[in-house]
DNA sequence: GCCGTTTTCGGCCCGACTGTTTTCAGTCG
């Protein structure tokens, strides 16, 4: 997409002129690229549609911003760009990728050593060339060669699925020690971002014994967390905040505050950065002033023990911190128009289980007992079909008794105490020419059909459009699995135009599938955002292949909150009787 | 370079920690 391009420059250039001390240019070229990534719509569209009027109405794009997309646009290059390059040919986001190394860093590595990138850089750490340098030391050296191995690792960020459990493992170590009255985790992972850049847990002290007392606890718990088990590394240790490095790679950071300050800190270590300027902004609108350690009218502190007392003071309802990603929520809690976004417990049943049918890993009737377990209502049985022969997918006549099978279970559990009504349905398979692998009359047999594209990927974005257009179209097809195809820092979406997806979607009351697989996550929030606006109706799956991959479903459900969907948006938060009669 | 119920100029979010320095700049979130 031309956005993340543009975006990408962009930052380039806010940190060129960084590195100049250009005075406030920097952050204004931060904020268009900001803007540009999380729009929905392409620039190379609103140009056309719109033209320089409307690329100038994209938040924080001025004329010299808008002169500067258009010429991207049309010559593919940026001239103010190029010539900053000329000045200084640095790889910028390369080297200020490295954790510790801003742009300031850049221009001395620049100006001393001729380091242009990566390679370079590791060279010179390595032959100790950077601890001669002004303002370098030993420390830095080594930081910086720790840093650039951190990046060949892991791409600087992780999946929620990875770290999600880690960080409630952590929490509940601590939660051990009597010193700690409120703990919680903040940033990215409470606001469950698809990926977590690193984990950061907030603690407020437990009260009494003067200021001695609570240094004395906030040193034992710093040096408890340093010290728990897979901690490989401490960055940092102070009387606030500790940073470590877990053997998985990633960084967790504790912050410790009073516990008159919970309120005003976990607002602010929640994020994001983005939701907190504009927060900020908001509050100096009304002669206040915000920050970690509450809100203040003039030099008087105001009461902020809970989130919501900050949130009131500014004169909002308290917003959900999946929503806190300055993309219209806050304007929304001005009107009092917040979406009552799905919770956590909203799912009856998971649509998009395989079972042992097509070589995962537990037979239906464990798949019934666990979701059983789950406490879910019904449950949808989802087997490849034949053209997936890898898969083991399942054939018209396998289907046919598969049906018989689970006709059997279900009249069997009828007689149980625990009533769960299991569904049939099938990942059938959507062919390059938007045909379906099974024939129409086996699929009209099932409760419901799943149908998804899981060969060739990379179709030109008209052909693959059409091609998930007619498999819509089919009159048996329900919902379509993982619609945009993306695999998180792997796979790219495939070319779709997702706006002519939804114009169809709804029109054939076709479900999109919001897939809770920790590297899917497809829809991703910003669509399923889309599609809710679009009137489209959703389904949280899990597409699990085992019993034991059915809670991440719980990822699946933070984006669609992240995407501001409510339940009547989610056809799997209804009741069956309603459900089925949705169903074409 | 952007923005506007303090509007077309004069503002622009805020604090902790680190590593290098002897008082602070740079980076990060």
């Amino acid at each position: 997409m031309t956005n993340n391009e543009l975006a990408k420059i962009f930052y380039e250039i806010a940190s060129y002129l960084e590195m100049d001390d250009v005075p406030f240019k920097p952050q204004a070229y931060e904020k268009a690229a900001l803007s540009l990534e999380t729009l929905s719509k392409d620039a190379r569209e609103i140009y056309k549609d719109g033209g320089e009027k409307a690329i100038e109405e994209i938040p924080g794009v001025g004329k010299s911003i808008a002169e500067k997309i258009i010429e991207y646009l049309k010559t593919g290059k940026i001239k103010y760009y190029r010539d900053l390059k000329k000045k200084m040919p640095v790889k910028m986001g390369e080297l200020t990728a490295v954790e510790g190394i801003g742009p300031k860093m850049v221009r001395d590595l620049w100006k001393y050593l001729k380091i242009k990138d990566l390679k370079d850089l590791e060279k010179a750490a390595k032959a100790g060339k950077i601890r001669k340098l002004p303002n370098f030391g030993e420390k830095s050296e080594q930081n910086i060669l720790e840093g650039i191995e951190f990046l060949k690792r892991s791409h600087g960020r992780f999946l929620l699925g990875e770290i999600l459990p880690e960080a409630k493992r952590i929490v509940e170590s601590l939660k051990t020690l009597k010193e700690i009255e409120n703990i919680s985790p903040a940033g990215s992972v409470r606001r469950m971002k698809e990926t977590i850049g690193d984990v950061d847990i907030l603690i407020t002290l437990k009260k009494g014994g003067g200021s001695a007392f609570a240094k004395a606890s906030a040193d034992k718990i710093m040096n408890f967390f340093v010290s728990l088990p897979g901690v490989i590394k401490t960055w940092g240790k102070g009387a606030t905040k500790s940073s470590v490095r877990l053997r998985q790679g990633f960084d967790v950071d504790i912050r410790v505050v009073p516990n008159e300050f919970y309120g005003s800190a976990l607002q602010y270590f929640t994020g994001s950065k983005e939701h907190n300027v504009a927060l900020r902004i908001l509050a100096i609108e009304k002669k206040l002033k915000l920050n970690e350690y509450g809100v203040f009218r003039a030099k008087k502190k105001l009461p902020t023990k809970t989130e919501e007392d900050v949130y009131k003071i500014i004169g909002l309802p308290w917003i959900e911190p999946e929503l806190r990603e300055n993309q219209g929520e806050i304007e929304a809690a001005q009107k009092n128009e917040l979406p009552k976004i799905i919770g956590y417990n909203d799912i009856l049943g998971d649509l998009h289980c395989h079972s042992n049918w097509d070589g995962g890993g537990d037979s239906i009737e464990e798949i019934a007992e666990a979701a059983i377990k789950m406490g879910y209502q019904y449950i949808g049985i989802a087997d490849h079909t034949k053209f997936l022969r890898i898969e083991h997918g399942l054939d018209e006549k396998q289907l046919l008794k598969q049906r018989q099978e689970i006709q059997k279970i279900n009249s069997k559990i009828q007689n149980l105490k625990s009533k769960i009504h299991i569904l049939q349905g099938c990942e059938a398979n959507i062919m390059p020419d938007g045909s379906i692998d099974i024939k129409d009359e086996a699929l009209a047999k099932l409760n419901y059909v799943i149908a998804g594209v899981h060969s060739q990927l990379k179709m030109p974005k008209e052909k693959m459009t059409e091609r998930i257009i007619r498999a819509m179209r089919n009159p048996n097809v329900d919902i379509i699995s993982h619609p945009t195809g993306r695999l998180l820092q792997k796979r790219d979406e495939y070319e779709i135009d997702f706006d002519k997806i939804l114009k169809v979607a709804k029109e054939t009351k076709t479900i999109l599938e919001i897939n809770s697989y920790p590297d899917r996550l497809d829809l991703k929030d910003t669509n399923i955002r889309k599609a809710k606006e679009a009137g489209v109706k959703m389904a949280i799956n899990t597409d699990a292949h085992s019993i034991d991959q059915l809670h991440v479903i719980e990822f699946g459900i933070a984006q669609a909150r992240r995407g501001w969907a409510e339940k009547k948006d989610i056809i799997n938060c209804w009741p069956l009787e309603k459900l089925l009669n949705f169903f074409k």
